[in-house]
Parts: C-alpha cells; structure tokens; sequence
DNA sequence: TTTGGCACTCGGGGGCGATGAGTGCTAAAG
DNA sequence: CTTTAGCACTCATCGCCCCCGAGTGCCAAA
C-alpha cells in the first residue's frame, strides 16, 4: 500500500511538528507548514484516512494528532531528509575525538559525555569482540621471591596486567619454565578452546607448576571473556528529565533505572550497516517500549565492533541524530580502525 | 547553650518522625510517640522555643514542624542512637565485599550498586593516593620490531601497562638499554620530582632514546597523576526519584546533573576517623545545599585512602546510613588494607 | 508551669463554568 | 468525485470559589 504524494506531505509535516513541539499537531497548523495549497478540511479529511490506516493517533477527541510508531518509521524509511551537520557540530564532535586520550573506554566515556551533551539525550555506548580472540604472547615478570606480574597481550592488541602473590616462593628458573610453557601451550587459543587444553598440559607439568599455571590461565580466560562482554556505559541519564515526555515520574523513573543498571547489552549490535533506528514497541525491553533509540556502529581493528547511541522519546529528531551518531561513528572507526594498532591500551576496560 | 532533657526528646521525636514519613510533625504526634506525660499545648510551647532557637522551622503557619539543617545536627551530634545492623545486611554486605572481584575499581563500582540498592539512595565512592607514589619498577616487552609494551609497578603496587609503537624499528639491545637506563634514573621518583630530571638525563643519553625516553616517562607520569585523581564513580542516581522531597522535577534534575558529571571530588575526604554526615547547607557544592551527605572512609595500603558515601535528602537515617557505610569501608580496609599486597590489580582504573 | 479551650490560618482538594483548540459532518461549489 | 466553508460538538485546561481539617498561638484557669 502505497501513501499518495499528498499523504506523505501532511505526515511529515506532522512528524516533524511534532518533534519540535511535543505537542499534538492540528488541521490548520499544517495548513500554515507543510506548503500544500488546501483548505484545513481537506486536510481533516486526510487525517482521518491516515488515522484508520494506523500512521496517526489521537490523544484524545479534541485534540490534534500525533504519529503513531508506525508512522515514525514510514517518516524515518521514506520521507526523512538526510541531516546536514553544521560546522559547530562537526567542530565539537572532532574535538571530542582528538581528545588526547587514546584508551578506547575513556575515548567511550568521554564520546558519551559529548554526545549527551550535544543531543541532551543519554547516550549508551559498548564495545564488544567476537569470539575468535586469543592470547598471543605471556610475559611474567618477578616482583619479589613471591610474587609476579603476568602481562598478557591478545591477537587484537590488548594488553592487560595482573599482579599475582603467591603462598610459597619461585625461583627465577621456575618462572622461566612458566614462561616457557605458559607460551608453548596457551597461546593463539580462543576461549573455547582453553577449557579441556588446560586439564591436559596442567597434567603433564605438574608438581609446583600446576597451580600457577592455572592461576595464570583463568586470569588469561577472564581477560578473553571481558572482551567479548559487551558492557554497557551510559552517561546523561538526567537529561530525560529535560524533555516533556519524562516530566512524569511515572514515566521517567522505570526508564533512568533501567538506563542506570544496563549491566550487559541485550540487543545485538545492529546488522546494517551504518545507523539504526529502533521505534517505541521495536524495542524488545519493555522499558525501551514508549522510547526510540538511534544508535550507530563502528568497528575497530580487527574484530572488535561496538555501537555507540541515544535514548529519548519516540519523538526525536532522527534525522539530526542519525547524522551526528554516523559521524561520530565513522570517526571512532578511522580513529582505531585500520587493523593497525595506533595506541590502543584497554579497549573496554574498567 | 544546653537544650532540657524534654526539649531534646522533643527534637529526637521530631527528627525521627520526620525522617520516615517526610511530613510535617504536629504537637498531637510528638504527644503519642514521644513518651513524655504532657500535653500538646505544652509542647506548642516548646515548639515555639525550639523554633526560635532555629532548630525546627514551619513550612506554612497552619502545619506542624519539620527539623532544620540545625536540627539535624544536633540530632547527629547528640541525640542519635547507634544503629545496630540487621544480620540481613551484614550479610548483603559481607557478599559484596567477597564478591569474586578483586579489582579496587569493580569492587568500588559493585560497592555502589550494592549500597545502593541497600539503602536507596544514590551512592559515591573514591579512591585517592597521596602524592608520595613512585613507579617502583619499569619493564620493557618487545612486541614486534616497532612496538613494545612498557610494564610499570608503583609504590604501593599498583600495576599499569600500555602498547607503544613507534615510527623507527628498535633492536633488542636498544630496548635493554633503554630499561636499564629507566629503572636508574625514573624510579622512586614522585609526580613533582620527574620533570626536571626528566630533562637532564634526557640530554645526557640523547639520540634515538631520547624520544622513546620522554614517551614512557610521560606514561608513568600519566599513570601517577591518576593516582592521585579522585574520579568519583556513582550509582543508582534514579534512585533519588522515589523520594518524596525529589518528586518535583525542579528539585530532582540539578542534583541529578550534578551527580552524573561529578567527576573530580571537591570535597576533602573527611578528616574524622570513621564516618562524616554533611547536612544541608554545610556542603560547599551548592547543589548539595538543600540535601546531605554521609559519607565514611577507608584506608588502603601504604598511601590510598577512599571514600563512599550516599547523598539523599536532609532528612534521612543518618543511624543507619553511618552504620552501613562504616562497616562497608570497615570492610574495604580489612579486605585491601594492611599494607600487604592481596591482588589489587587496578585500583581505581576507568 | 501546665492545661483545656477556642479562634484563626492556610494549604489541599473538589466542584463548576468559561475558554478555545480541534474535530467530524453536511451541504454546496468546483 | 473532490474540495471547501460552515457549524455543532467534544473535551482538556484553567481559574475560581468554597469547604475542610490539621495545626497553631494565645488566653485564662488550675
């Protein structure tokens, strides 16, 4: 079912009324707005077309219409111009990128401030590695007769530390051999596959060796599992409150809870390829329910992928943050893209 | 200026009425529950006085009385029993602080959430270190031909580490030399001490090392400076909507911002020994002007000290909070105090 | 000094009518 | 068949008024 050329006109018209005043958009403002040469009844008349085809809502009798979520998305698919940037945007989000920070979460944390800041909407952000990852290379290194530091590097240029304190002391050969074998037999192992090799070699060098080594390995394991946990980091939750649709507790308070507690990512990071654009009930927590998210992706190195986006009321201007996000986005992946390995210390840590 | 002994209990049943309903407390009330054998005319009369002294104030003529900042304090400092922990909490808490963690800062970020969710009230925590800290030990990884890890260890045993590449290849003997002549010059240096030396030895084993030299010392001055950053972490901002005094958007949102872009701490960790409550007025922050703070503290190691703490309304069980909040960090310094060296990787990360 | 009594204050809540934006429908015009 | 002007109707919002009741301050008596 296709929407007739004067259809189209006076959705939009509505949608992005609506955006901008979060109040439900009557005949004759959209007389005033939207171009077409018609009278206000001719415009009710296609309202109420519009209405039986489900794309518009009425709060009540006497009032306006707003769009339905169905009818966001006819506006965000097909009648929604692409967004310019301004030069102020593009400036302060470069700015935000050239931060002279280059660890990948502070580049999140401090990427979700500016985004907040910019769109007064909360922002989320996470990063996530599939599971093809490995440690590529142990280092330990002897702190006093009992205690190490184990150093681990993994195939996607992460490197993390642990010190470890032992009950009874190592000699330097000890931890030679350690070394040795930790390299020899760990290395270039995804996660799945360390479970069984560690009962096996643990066996084989056993004695002394065994409990460190196992020590070492499940630290090696956690550091692997972090990596493909795909934590969530938020910032600006209170800026809900700045926007109408959130001035009732009832309404702001299950949402903010749930921002504030998005332990781990329940929704899979996006599989177009640049933006995508979740709407009211496409939303699968039922919190997200009367809430839209737009959120973009991007990818670093190898393989590691995250997605970095917003929360508000269905109402929103998707276009501007759909344009503000991709770029963000592009910029996070050039930044730390390439496969190279500019100076990426701890993707997603804390 | 001593108050009577009736006025006191006067003001305790006030305090302690106001605190769990969040209403005014009339003169009929104090009669039933304060235990006293008078009649509501006479504590009118107390009331009065009590209200003169500026320890009570009235909201509007025609209601009862609730305490002020002043009031407070001298529940605080005079009235308040101590609060004995349920078993039930201790247990919740006793979980938390042997959660599987052992990372100060997930331990901080978990701590949050759990007292959060304990006393519903938004929590903060920080981790701080005295300037003394010095990188104790440096050590070099070769990675590739163009890239290696430093390693460093701090005083109090803090381990960091970053991937740095660079545009020259670099030979194994080259990166020897370069982290024996590390560890002569940069160790057992604090923040304040490294620059200028920084300059001078710079200049004495000048050429190729000289760029790779003032690349690692800036790591380590990067890693000592955030030893000494109290970044305060926070949790459960939301919530504070489920209080009654946060119920109006005017009064909740400012303190909401405040709280999520709380990043360095303004206040002083606390001089006393446990536990410190700022009421109303007595925060400098003037967001906090019209709610309070309890806060208690906990000693790492050598040179680290911390604070977590919960904000919420003037009127809140400050009984209680200081007794939670004590035996958490109780807890803290047990688990990572006593100058020995359990597995505190990264204390205060992120 | 305490107490009972009493007039007074004032915020909150319910009821009521005016207001006005916006609709749906109808009948006439294009 | 489509568009438009006109009109009756709906209904949320707002201001207004009044009542109610909790709580006070004060006074005079115990």
């Amino acid at each position: 079912m296709e929407l007739s050329e004067r259809k189209k006109k006076i959705l939009r018209a509505i949608v992005e009324n609506y955006i901008q005043t979060a109040e439900p958009v009557g005949s004759k403002t959209i007389v005033e707005t939207s171009g077409l040469d018609v009278s206000s009844a001719t415009i009710r008349n296609e309202m109420a077309e519009l209405e039986n085809l489900g794309l518009l809502e009425q709060p009540h009798t006497s009032a306006g219409r707003i769009p339905s979520p169905a009818g966001y998305r006819i506006y965000v698919n097909e009648l929604m111009d692409e967004h310019r940037l301004t030069m102020q945007e593009t400036q302060s989000i470069n700015e935000a990128l050239h931060l002279k920070i280059h660890q990948m979460d502070q580049v999140l944390t401090e990427a979700g401030k500016v985004i907040s800041q910019l769109t007064k909407y909360p922002t989320f952000a996470l990063t996530q590695a599939s599971g093809k990852n490995t440690i590529s290379r142990f280092d330990l290194l002897a702190v006093e007769h009992n205690a190490f530091i184990v150093v681990v590097l993994t195939s996607n240029q992460v490197v993390r530390n642990k010190l470890l304190r032992l009950p009874t002391d190592l000699s330097a050969t000890q931890l030679q051999l350690l070394n040795t074998l930790l390299n020899a037999s760990f290395t270039e192992k995804t996660l799945e596959e360390l479970t069984p090799e560690l009962m096996r070699v643990a066996a084989h060098a056993a004695g002394e060796a065994y409990g460190l080594i196992s020590l070492v390995v499940s630290f090696a394991m956690e550091v692997l599992k972090e990596l493909e946990s795909a934590v969530v980091h938020t910032a600006g939750i209170p800026t809900l409150l700045t926007h109408p649709e959130y001035q009732s507790l009832n309404s702001a308070e299950p949402l903010m809870n749930f921002l504030s507690e998005w332990g781990e990512a329940t929704d899979l990071p996006t599989t177009q390829d640049g933006v995508e654009i979740l709407i009211g009930p496409e939303n699968v927590a039922k919190e997200l329910k009367n809430s839209s998210i737009v959120m973009a992706r991007y990818d670093i190195g190898d393989n590691m992928q995250g997605v970095i986006g917003v929360v508000g009321p269905t109402r929103m201007d998707y276009a501007k943050l759909a344009a503000r996000l991709s770029y963000f986005a592009e910029g996070l992946s050039r930044m730390f893209g390439k496969g190279e390995l500019p100076s990426p210390k701890d993707p997603a840590q804390e």
